[in-house]
RNA sequence: GGAGCGGUAGUUAAGCUGGUUAUAACGCCGGCCUGUCACGUCGGAGGCCACGGGUUCAAGUCCCGUCCGCUCCGCCA
């Protein structure tokens, strides 16, 4: 063991420090405070915290370690002075290490003069040691655990326990539950049950591609997860039920997004004998009270509406970002027939006018041609009004001065702006501008990050039309209900036909979206004929649910929240992932336990499956590749 | 299905137009240190440059392919 090379000698032996590090239990030791909590009113008390080691700091004399549990940090000082046990206490510390796990004993003390901690809460006192047990020790982990670190989150999902003992994100966990409770407690309050649905369900054909899982008892057959609990609260308010809600996982086999897991979590709600007014009433106030209760944020009384018609008209998009203007404007009339061809022949022309554009250089004004192109667009046309009132532009030269003064007239322009035109199908120009406005509301500063901008979307067209399958679907679900005297349009105009739905959108994301449902059982096969499903089809998909219209369901709706999206909004969070304990990476899978995986043959038989040759060689090669 | 960005010590990054032994900081191991708080200080160890091909006298660097992570389009009633 001796080192017998010529190496230097030192000057005093290099020390083994194995010895202390014994794992001791906690034999009868109780935790008497969290590492949050101790305060000046505290000094003199004999306590016992159990964390982990955040930082050590061994002076050789004074040894400092900062303990940490969920709820925060506590200095303690292990000291050479003191009697036997505490001396003890201080050589067995040289051997701690960052992410021990330990139980120490000792007195809550002020700081010296001069020596507190601002920065901390529990930075007036110290624990002075005087006894401690290691519970256990710890490897050095594969990134720091510190906020400000942010390691590769390939390594943080691999190692997700260890991520989660990071401050930001045990924050952003401990505010989940936070809101949870507050909604139970709102629903409870107003006579809403909590009531579980199945997991292991039917799969439906509209919407979503459904998570499929394979039946034992059954071969051949399969459930299928739900991609919301939507039809099952409807049968509970056919049970007279009345009132349902549910903290609820839903399962969507779709491409995830910064916003979007193939898992996610719904607040889920219906009631009997409501119009739209008493279900937004209920949400407004469900919103209200979970922002007031987790972060103190107070929302307007009442929450502005706008039908979806003028959301995709001004902002392009059906959940817009209200923080800030810059409105589109449709400007087709002012250039129909005229001789700028690109702009006569559009089948829709929008344009955004941006005060302060003028700044914009030619390099950013090409990075938002290039990005606009993501959304179809063809190229972005522009206008730079100069300080002296000349239009600078690469498109000018081919208006009419006619053009030119109404244009000015009908967006206002001034010196100092820019105008973007889109000259595309309406879905690009809407899009591309839509999203461009976002792009340039972050671009000069306009968006208020501490600003909550809550936001009805109403009116919503009950039928889009689905090019690829070439048919009519339902935009919202097909249970929803038509507005008044709708029922004849679906025929004469599908596409104009308007639902009873809404949605919940806040500071351009939808957290919410509901509607009134249908309820009896003419009007429901009546919407499977206008969505092209047969009368077989739909009896043999949802017989149960027509079936059970006839059994007097009483008028109904409700409304559903993405409870994963509030959370991000609530906490500033940029990903999903940061607000869900155990998340999926963008290829849906788990880098912690290496989910989806194999299963044994013997499995497969069981159920009757058989894994078609060629997805099986892709799997085989998956694993010797990582083997 | 498609577009873009990224993958180099444990970690975070640098590494230009290919050219000696691949840098730095933090972390780790050890010495010294009684008021630190991201302690300080001295020394040390630590690399399949994601993987597989190719070009070249020479590849972390150039080319092709694959895998993985992220963002986006399509998709998500």
């Amino acid at each position: 063991m001796t080192d017998q090379t010529t190496t230097a000698p030192t000057q005093s032996e290099e020390r083994d420090y194995d010895e202390y590090r014994v794992i001791e239990d906690l034999g009868g030791w109780k935790r008497t405070h969290t590492c949050n909590e101790l305060t000046a009113a505290d000094l003199g008390r004999e306590v016992t915290l159990m964390g982990w080691v955040q930082f050590r700091r061994d002076h050789g004399g004074l040894i400092f370690i900062d303990l940490r549990d969920r709820e925060g940090l506590t200095q303690t000082v292990f000291s050479p002075e003191g009697d036997a046990d505490a001396k003890q206490a201080h050589e067995r510390a040289h051997a701690i290490r960052i992410e021990y796990v330990v139980a120490l004993r000792g007195i809550v003390s002020r700081r010296p003069e001069g020596m507190s901690n601002p920065g901390m809460l529990t930075g007036e006192i110290e624990v002075v040691v005087q006894q401690w047990k290691l519970l256990n020790t710890s490897d050095t982990p594969p990134f720091p655990i510190e906020d400000r670190v942010d390691a590769a989150e390939m390594l943080r999902l691999k190692y997700r326990y260890l991520d989660l003992r990071r401050p930001r994100l045990a924050r952003n966990l401990i505010l989940r539950n936070k809101a949870a409770q507050s909604v139970r407690r709102y629903l409870d309050s107003l006579g809403f049950l909590e009531i579980e649905t199945p997991v292991l369900t039917k799969s439906t054909p509209e919407g979503a591609r459904d998570f499929l899982v394979p039946s034992r008892m059954t071969q051949g057959a399969f459930y299928a997860l739900p991609q919301s609990p939507q039809i099952f609260k409807q049968l509970l308010m056919v049970a007279g039920l009345d009132r349902y809600f549910q903290i609820v996982k839903c399962f969507r086999d779709e491409d995830l997004r910064a916003d979007r897991q193939p898992e996610f979590t719904q607040i889920d709600i219906e009631m009997s004998f409501p119009d739209e007014e008493q279900v937004m009433a209920m949400a407004e106030g469900l919103v209200r009270t979970l922002f007031s209760e987790t972060i103190g944020a107070e929302l307007p009384a009442s929450f502005p509406r706008m039908s979806f018609q003028q959301a995709m008209d001004e902002y392009g998009v059906d959940k817009p970002d209200v923080r800030f203007g810059l409105k589109l404007a449709d400007v087709k009339d002012i250039f129909a027939g005229g001789g700028f061809k690109v702009f006569a022949a559009a089948p829709c022309l929008k344009a955004m006018r941006v005060p302060g554009g003028l700044e914009l250089s030619r390099k950013e004004i090409d990075d938002y041609t290039e990005f606009v192109k993501i959304y179809g667009a063809q190229g972005l046309a522009w206008i730079k009004i100069k300080e002296d009132g000349e239009w600078q532009s690469p498109i000018v030269k081919f208006f009419s001065e006619d053009e030119k003064a109404r244009l000015a007239e009908c967006l206002g322009m001034a010196p100092g702006d820019i105008v973007f035109f889109q000259a595309a199908s309406a879905d690009v120009a809407n899009a591309s501008l839509g999203n461009l406005r976002l792009k340039l509301g972050e671009r000069f500063g306009l968006i208020d990050e501490g600003a909550f901008a809550p936001l009805w979307v109403t009116d919503f067209p009950l039928l889009e039309y689905d090019p690829e399958d070439k048919r009519w679907v339902a935009k919202h679900h097909p249970f929803t209900s038509p507005q008044p005297g709708q029922m004849d349009t679906i025929a004469t105009d599908p596409g104009g036909a308007l639902a009873r739905a809404y949605d919940l959108v806040l500071n351009g994301s939808e957290i919410g979206g509901g509607s009134i449902r249908i309820h009896t059982p003419a009007a429901q096969k009546a919407m499977f004929q206008a969505l092209g499903i047969s009368d077989g089809e739909a009896e043999e998909k949802f017989g149960f649910l027509i079936e059970a219209l006839k059994f007097g369901a009483p008028p109904h709706g409700g409304i559903a929240f993405g409870l994963d999206r509030i959370i991000m909004i609530l906490t500033g969070a940029k990903s999903i992932r940061d607000v869900i304990a155990f998340p999926k990476t963008q290829k849906a899978t788990c880098l912690m336990t290496d989910a989806p995986n194999v299963v044994a043959k013997k499995q497969l038989r069981e159920l009757g499956i058989q894994v078609r040759e060629k997805a099986a060689a892709n799997q085989t090669e998956d694993k010797q590749a990582e083997a």
